[in-house]
RNA sequence: GGAGGCGUGGCCGAGCGGUCAAUGGCAGCAGACUGUAAAUCUGCCGGGCAAAGCCCUACGGUGGUUCGAAUCCAUCCGCCUCCA
């Protein structure tokens, strides 16, 4: 019988795109081989956080990671921690987060099923929860569980290393968090109906997914492959992705959002981008780079590229094209956006005061100084006097500040 | 259980009785230059006000000393170090 699956070497390229850890070639090599022969496909899990369920590019890394094995015929496990939620993973400062209940928990389950599946495929997606398995664990089996690794491995975790060495304070249930998601891994290897095979995390998971491989091991069980990937940098270009530090563009943003903050990126992270964020052939990307580099093709072009196909991932090619004619016109051409919210004050108020209550600037100080600053544009006219009174009209005014902030505002009498 | 240290604006970090809305750096915002890129230069960067000034809030919390406190004292909270 014919396989179902491309030959292995085809999708070991695939696969490989754009990873950093791969524990290891020779055990997914092997595991592939398998299925090619079997005709059994590959379960691929990968956890998310219940408590952050506003998805944006950095998680689709992961995501598109996991599409990737159901591009070639495998399937994936979408496991949600929430039983580890209450922990935190402590790869960030802050320790301990807020226990969600069943009720948010669930309502967050939906939000990421919907923005999940702009990307995954349902036909080939699970979703599971790991209270399923941690729950019945009790006090016992979690202190068992802790009984199976020493300090000393838990502190080869470099988050863990150099906070111990600067004297940075360490809760005991930070060092359970690798443990309790490494049971995770042996729970879903063990059990029949799941069966996984391979475990894909972010590089920051790397330390997790090796302890779990490690009690597999202890148990004899076949160790899952370990994957990752890279994270994602987020629109300035040093930090990586998240919402808190405003740098995402979320799948959910509307298509000139998208199209907008990618084309803000420095040039220099559009390849990064590029191969962890679209499909377009490794080569290409490089052969694209280089002209750049070598001044014979504009990175304005290359990255418009980049802003349509994200716009197109999430909203399809036609959003994508008027996405940038807007943004042409707009920023490169000085015009005015399509659709600006459009805010009903009293006339009569000084500028200062109109700018704070149409929420273009934060305070009324905040908004004289844009005012000093030349940054405030009212009917193409650059304002100079903050106190200046603007009259009730039945045109509405374009004001405009900075180069991003739009809005019509219509005062009446 | 004992001894000691630290806690400043989004972050780092000065200040240690008045001249402190608090030096400096980073981040951020705006302008110029561009391609809403980078780099660079300039300005801004708690709130409020008919504003080269004035008022309010702010240096972990609370209370006190003082004409006056981020700065001194007490107490509470948090973090750290050393000894046991």
């Amino acid at each position: 019988m014919s396989s179902p699956f491309p030959p292995v070497d085809e999708q070991l390229a695939l696969l490989q795109r754009g990873v950093v850890d791969l524990v290891s070639e020779e055990d997914l090599r092997r595991k592939l081989e398998r299925a090619v022969a079997t005709g059994v496909p590959l379960v691929a899990k990968a956890g998310f956080d219940p408590s952050a369920p506003d998805l944006h590019l950095g998680h689709t890394v992961l995501l598109r990671k996991m599409r990737h094995f159901q591009q070639l015929g495998h399937r994936v496990v979408f496991l949600i921690g929430d039983f580890t939620a209450m922990i935190g993973d402590p790869s960030g400062k802050k320790a301990t987060r807020p226990q969600l209940s069943r009720e948010e928990i669930d309502a967050n389950a939906e939000t990421y099923a919907r923005q999940v599946y702009r990307i995954l495929d349902p036909e080939r997606t699970e979703i599971r929860y790991n209270s399923e398995w941690l729950a019945p664990m009790g006090a016992e089996g979690m202190i068992r569980l802790a009984g199976r690794w020493t300090l000393a491995r838990m502190m080869e975790r470099d988050d863990f290393r150099t906070r111990f060495q600067n004297n940075q304070p360490i809760s005991i249930h930070e060092l359970l968090y690798p443990l309790v998601q490494a049971k995770d891994s042996v729970e879903m290897a063990k059990r029949a109906d799941l069966g996984c095979d391979v475990e894909l995390g972010g590089h920051d998971q790397i330390f997790n997914l090796l302890v779990g491989r490690g009690l597999m091991k202890d148990e004899g069980l076949e160790p899952q492959v370990a994957l990752t990937v890279p994270l994602l940098v987020g629109l300035d270009g040093h930090d990586k992705m998240s919402k808190s530090l405003g740098n995402a563009i979320a799948v959910e943003d509307p298509p000139q959002e998208i199209y907008g903050r990618t084309m803000s990126i420095p040039d220099s992270l559009m390849w990064e981008w590029y191969l962890l964020l679209t499909d377009l052939e490794e080569a290409e990307i490089a052969r694209r780079r280089r002209e750049v580099e070598a001044g014979r093709l504009h990175p304005k072009g290359i990255k418009q590229e980049l802003a349509r196909r994200l716009v197109t991932d999430y909203h399809g090619a036609a959003a994508a094209r008027e996405a940038e004619a807007e943004f042409e016109r707009v920023f490169a051409g000085g015009g005015v956006p399509d659709e600006l919210p459009e805010i009903a004050l009293a006339g009569g108020q000084p500028l200062i005061t109109l700018l704070a209550e149409a929420g273009l600037a934060p305070s009324r100080n905040e908004a004289r100084r844009l005012v000093e600053q030349g940054a405030v544009t009212i009917d193409g006219e650059r304002a100079s006097a903050p106190l200046a009174p603007l009259a009730a009209r039945a045109e509405p005014y374009l004001v405009k500040v900075g180069k991003r902030r739009f809005a019509r505002l219509r005062l009446g009498g």
